[in-house]
DNA sequence: CTTAAACACTTGGTCAGACCAGTTTGCAGG
DNA sequence: CCTGCAAACTGGTCTGACCAAGTGTTTAAG
């Protein structure tokens, strides 16, 4: 069907501001997340049956309104739109165990939300994503070092929190998880030289949020997310 | 020089981009003027030495910002910035003599500003469209009718406005003139009823208002801008 | 085997020309 | 003097091409 026949919902907006208008609305509900890449001009034009021009039109008023960054040579990135209105505060604490009970602490209620979100809300695409994150972070955590652990813990709860479709739990989350790296990590320092290991109770709630997300128990998979980081806090509160 | 040469000022911005900033400077300096069109975008293609294409970014971008207004077929125009946001009140007391000699003592204040700036900033061709318009005022005041009378004066203030180049000026007289045209006829219409006519005084004042500005002496059209509502306000006031 | 350079590919930035569709303006005819 | 129509003007969209910056892969040299 030719591009100009009368097909479009909204005949009183240009194809260029539907467009603009559809991609707000996709990262609004979540669906497109920050840091990642959009599709190329091209790509999304051919996909749209539109012209390049008015993809461009389009993106270049996201840009403008600071929701996509894009420059020549690469792929355009969503921004995260928190980001400049949020300033976590106190980063180089992380070596302190008082602050790292207290990062543990809204831990423990972002990735509850985040999972009962995420119980409910993840598309089939995005559980079976979780699962094979899932499988090669408890396959390869037999042999990382201390760091790799970190990140591969964090990129498991940040998939997570991308499936509960809130933009404000995904950016929060990202911005939170950056700025208290290191914190997270000396938390799971000091775990394994108090313990030399995972603790099995932590290990066990790792499978619990994940079998309790795709089975898609939210009231489960929070209550668990929650216990998984204030039973590890607990541990470290004994010291 | 072909349009891709080296010869722009900030390379790391794109044409387009630039041109936005540029559009934005303008508006800011009072140079475009709320209300007014744009050059279409042929024209300011041509005249710029770029792409009809770059110069609907920059347009594009603009009418997102709701700093112009476009749509298909007609030309677009310069947006008052100030509209969203001031909700002028009490426009039904119009024929209220205590509400219609407030509105004058704001006139006093805002058309003293206007004539300050005025004489000041006013390019020469400004001077020479307000002498034209002035002229007109003079001649055609002889036979109008009261209404004809009171637009013919607003109109004459909005340019002196305008020459001001102080966008937030020119923002509020604007939506002031425009708000208030019931209570500013209604002040003309209880004048001429009381004298049978233009008092001298008032006709004089307009006359040094005019010369006031034309030989760029800012300090004696404010004084005298200001005199010329005072005046007018202090016969009604009398009643 | 490692590193650096070159090449190819991807992506955004810009251009020119054409066509569509809505609005405005001017002129001619009644 | 009024109305209708045609032409011109304007923004909206499209196609194809080219430029330039960045990225990834391959090859050659040390």
């Amino acid at each position: 069907m030719p591009a100009r026949e009368q097909n479009d919902e909204c005949p009183e907006q240009g194809r260029s501001q539907r467009l603009y208008e559809r991609l707000i609305a996709q990262i609004a509900e979540g669906d497109l997340l920050p840091g990642t890449k959009l599709p190329s001009e091209r790509t999304l034009a051919k996909e749209l049956g539109m012209s390049r021009e008015m993809v461009r039109g389009a993106l270049s008023r996201l840009a403008a309104g600071g929701y996509i960054q894009s420059a020549q040579g690469r792929a355009s990135r969503l921004c995260n739109l928190m980001a400049p209105h949020l300033q976590l505060p106190l980063e180089g604490l992380g070596d302190d165990l008082e602050f790292q009970l207290q990062v543990m602490e809204i831990r423990a209620l972002l990735e509850g939300e985040c999972a009962w979100y995420a119980a409910q809300r993840a598309s089939d695409a995005e559980l079976a994503v979780l699962a094979e994150e899932y499988a090669l972070m408890y396959e390869r955590g037999k042999s990382e070092t201390t760091l790799a652990k970190a990140r591969a813990d964090l990129r498991f709860h940040m998939l997570i929190a991308e499936s509960s479709h809130n933009l404000l739990l995904i950016s929060f989350s990202q911005l939170f998880y950056e700025r208290y790296f290191n914190a997270i990590y000396g938390v799971l320092s000091r775990t394994l030289k108090r313990f030399g290991r995972y603790p099995e109770g932590i290990r066990g709630q790792h499978a619990e949020i994940h079998r309790a997300i795709q089975a898609r128990d939210a009231e489960h998979a929070r209550r668990i997310a929650r216990e998984h980081i204030l039973y590890t806090r607990a541990l470290l509160a004994a010291e």
